[in-house]
DNA sequence: AAAGTACGGGG
DNA sequence: GTGTACGTACTTT
């Protein structure tokens, strides 16, 4: 019998496990798109006692499993192990995995996401370009080839057809999460035209089934999709008995659940619940920090080199990505991957601890204004530092290598095997470093590299602090501690180059300093000398029309460090630490101090930001002006917060407990990390319910404290204006005076604490 | 003064 | 991908 087969040549587009392997969608170049099944099945590895091994068989017993004996290298001991691969149905692997792990068999490659272990072992990656052959018949894959590399600079991408759904009507639309809010009109684009949807429920469901089937989207790009949206649209789909074909797989609808709430990093986050599709990527934009943060192309570039599905690409912390990059990294050398994080701190003396785990390097900044300064930063130090000291959770204090110290800290380093981590970072390094290139062309697409770049450096600026994460698979806290040292080290040699010759450091933080320059210094000189002597990239961020190092409110004489404000000689501004910067500050006051910000970046001498401190005080009054005749709208003066608490749980009466509870009695119980936002109705009423308005709230005329705000509006001025012109004089509080330490040491713990997506 | 609560980070 | 960072700054009591 002929075999008939059916060549696809395309973009691998969507992938996901059925019970008998993986379904893959394939879109081809003239925009159809086409699905086979590939009977892959899930594997896992297992070492242990004969009478383990005994057990495990009896488990393996009536799941059809295929058995074979295989070798894998130890991650941490570098040594080859023999262990029993088991192969078993998409459908079956979960349970079985939890079966064996009863049986206290070392268990290897069994926890790895099945969509990502099948791209790791088929060679390929979401949207890489691929041919395929399929038994026309069964619809089953019979080969494929690649035609595509993750490493590839400059890449094609299938031109994807998308669906645009998100909330328009109400004035707080869109702003706010609208599980708790007054929710607008249901708005649907497509190809740049947006109609708002209209009439009863049931015609809107309706136009919106035939638009689906008409457009057939490859992408829907939501506003609140995963929250709110798609479960609302199943819901009234059931409802009203209306079918809405959101997932091109007929035969599955829209895959999710519910969201958590989380404590990690000191604080508390709430994950939304997610909305899969199948044959057809759903991504919420509020609901990706990728999206969010570099866009489609920057998420795109994430899911190849992650080899993360896309929608679940979306939807992940950086600390996913990376984890997938290095079990990818294991895969190909044959390296087995634990089950879970199970290495233990290695037993320190707790003098020795203490002087490990120091962070990052500070150095208090010289408060003030200041003129003629010039900022450098090491590039991507810590990846950097990875890479070249070879640090990585098993290469770290390993038996062979006691010579290779690291500096200032007990630890030492291998010289004889490459490590994991660097494996991994090494090709993102290089990737960043052509896009950042790239982006600076003259090239249509030099935004698209940008996008790419922006993506890279997220991973890069999160692959230290997930070294030591304690839950991380390949996080040792020994290493982390290798990577601060080495960067002490780093920032100590440039600090005493810079001094060595004749100029002082006004401040210094982690892997940036901050020198006093002066007419005629040649600045890339220094940087040549300092990037020499501490042996890492040292880039010039640029130098400093005038910069002010503001001093802390608690202690008015001392200055605390990443509080600053300045202008390059470009024009360009850089702020830390003010206000504006904060998630929680009003958009009222962010406005004010953003708009003084740009007057002042346009002065070229602290002269001449002297002569414009009137100008920007009379911008602040006009912003008072604004608020006493009430220009204003409620969402300029809306705090928005993370609550860490579930309303019950709050005990004082700071305005967020006020305002959860208020929220609370009216049926929108907020859910730990989930986001507030509020109106100060009236600071200091009485009766405490009055004291603030939770945004979703409100009705009517808004009702806002007239004083209150002016006050927010009068510090968040001054926080910029201190120094430049004579502060009124204010009732003087006492304050006790502590002596300023000349260097401080910040414990840098940065992993993910940016999640996936607490909008 | 103390307790309670939230934020940042990189470019 | 599920852990109690640390320092600053603000609030209420």
């Amino acid at each position: 019998m002929v075999r008939r087969v059916e060549r696809i040549e395309g973009w691998l587009f969507d992938a996901y496990t059925e019970p008998e392997g993986v379904r893959v969608w394939v879109l081809s170049p003239d925009g159809k798109h086409h699905h086979f099944l590939d009977p892959w099945r899930p594997g896992l590895k297992m070492a242990g006692t004969p009478s383990q091994l005994g057990d495990a068989r009896i488990a393996l017993g009536k799941t059809n499993a295929t058995l074979r004996w295989t070798t894998g290298t130890d991650l941490y001991s570098g040594t080859e192990i023999e262990v029993l691969e088991a192969r078993v149905p998409a459908r079956a692997h979960k349970g079985v995995v939890e079966k064996l792990k009863a049986t206290g068999l070392s268990l290897y490659d069994a926890d790895i996401h099945p969509v990502q272990a099948y791209h790791y072992e088929r060679g390929h990656f979401p949207t890489a370009r691929c041919a395929f052959e399929v038994d026309a018949a069964t619809g089953h894959l019979l080969d494929w080839q690649l035609r595509d590399d993750p490493w590839a600079l400059d890449y094609a991408l299938p031109a994807l057809k998308t669906m645009r759904l998100a909330l328009s009507g109400s004035e707080t639309a869109g702003k706010i999460d609208p599980n708790h809010a007054p929710r607008g009109r249901l708005v649907m684009g497509f190809s740049g035209v947006e109609h708002e949807l209209e009439g009863p429920l049931e015609d809107q469901l309706e136009t919106l089934a035939l638009r689906l089937r008409e457009w057939d989207p490859d992408l829907i790009l939501t506003e609140w999709g995963d929250s709110w949206l798609m479960p609302q649209l199943e819901l009234w789909s059931e409802k009203y008995k209306v079918p809405l074909p959101l997932s091109r797989d007929a035969g599955r609808g829209v895959v999710g659940g519910g969201g958590r709430s989380f404590y990690t990093y000191g604080r508390t986050v709430y994950q939304m619940g997610v909305r899969y599709l199948s044959g057809r990527w759903h991504i919420d934009a509020r609901n990706s920090f990728m999206h969010k943060e570099s866009g489609l192309h920057g998420l795109l570039e994430v899911a190849r080199i992650a080899r993360i599905p896309v929608q679940r690409a979306a939807r992940s912390t950086i600390g996913t990505s990376l984890t997938s990059m290095q079990m990818h990294r294991a895969f190909l050398d044959g390296v087995l991957i634990p089950m879970d994080k199970q290495q233990a701190e290695d037993f320190r003396p707790a003098t020795e601890l203490l002087i490990a785990d120091k962070g990052g390097l500070v150095y208090e900044p010289e408060t003030g204004w200041h003129e003629e300064v010039v900022e450098y930063d090491f590039t991507s130090m810590y990846p950097t530092l990875m890479v070249e000291w070879n640090i990585s959770p098993e290469t770290v204090n390993c038996p062979c290598c006691p010579e290779n110290k690291v500096p200032e800290i007990g630890h030492h380093l291998c010289t004889r095997r490459k490590g994991l981590v660097p494996k991994v970072l090494a090709p993102i390094l290089t990737k960043r470093a052509a896009y950042k290139k790239l982006a600076k062309s003259i090239s249509p697409k030099a935004a698209v590299f940008k996008a790419r770049a922006d993506a890279h450096k997220w991973i890069l600026v999160c692959c230290f602090g997930y070294l030591g994460f304690k839950n991380a698979r390949f996080g040792k806290i020994e290493s982390h501690e290798c990577v601060t040292a080495c960067g002490r080290e780093v920032l100590l040699r440039a600090k005493e180059a810079a001094e060595n010759r004749g100029f002082k450091m006004l401040h210094a933080l982690v892997d940036s300093l901050w020198l006093q320059g002066g007419p005629g210094v040649d600045y890339e000189a220094l940087r040549r000398a300092i990037e020499k002597e501490s042996g890492v990239p040292l880039a010039t961020e640029g130098v400093y029309k005038w910069i002010r190092f503001c001093p802390s409110r608690m202690e008015p004489g001392s200055g605390v460090p990443a509080k600053y404000f300045g202008a390059l000689q470009d024009g360009t501004l850089k702020v830390r630490g003010l206000a504006l910067r904060r998630r929680d500050t009003p958009d009222l006051l962010k406005r004010l101090q953003n708009e003084m910000l740009a007057r002042l970046s346009r002065a070229d001498s602290l002269a001449a930001c002297e002569r414009l401190a009137p100008a920007l005080l009379r911008l602040t009054d006009a912003a008072r002006a604004r608020l006493e005749d009430g220009r204003v709208d409620a969402c300029d003066l809306a705090i928005t917060m993370h609550v860490s608490k579930t309303p019950d749980e709050y005990r004082g009466n700071s305005p967020q407990a006020i305002a959860a509870k208020t929220l609370a009695s009216r049926g929108l119980s907020l859910r730990r990390g989930e986001t507030l936002r509020f109106v100060i109705a009236s600071a200091k009423d009485p009766v405490k319910e009055w004291r603030v308005t939770p945004l979703a709230l409100l009705e009517g005329p808004l009702e806002f404290d007239e004083r209150k705000y002016a006050q927010l509006l009068e510090r968040a001025a001054w926080e910029i204006l201190e120094g430049l012109m004579p502060e009124p004089a204010k009732p003087e509080k006492k304050r006790p005076r502590r002596n300023a330490p000349e260097a401080l040491l910040l414990p840098l713990i940065y992993a993910d604490g940016l999640s996936s997506g607490s909008a």
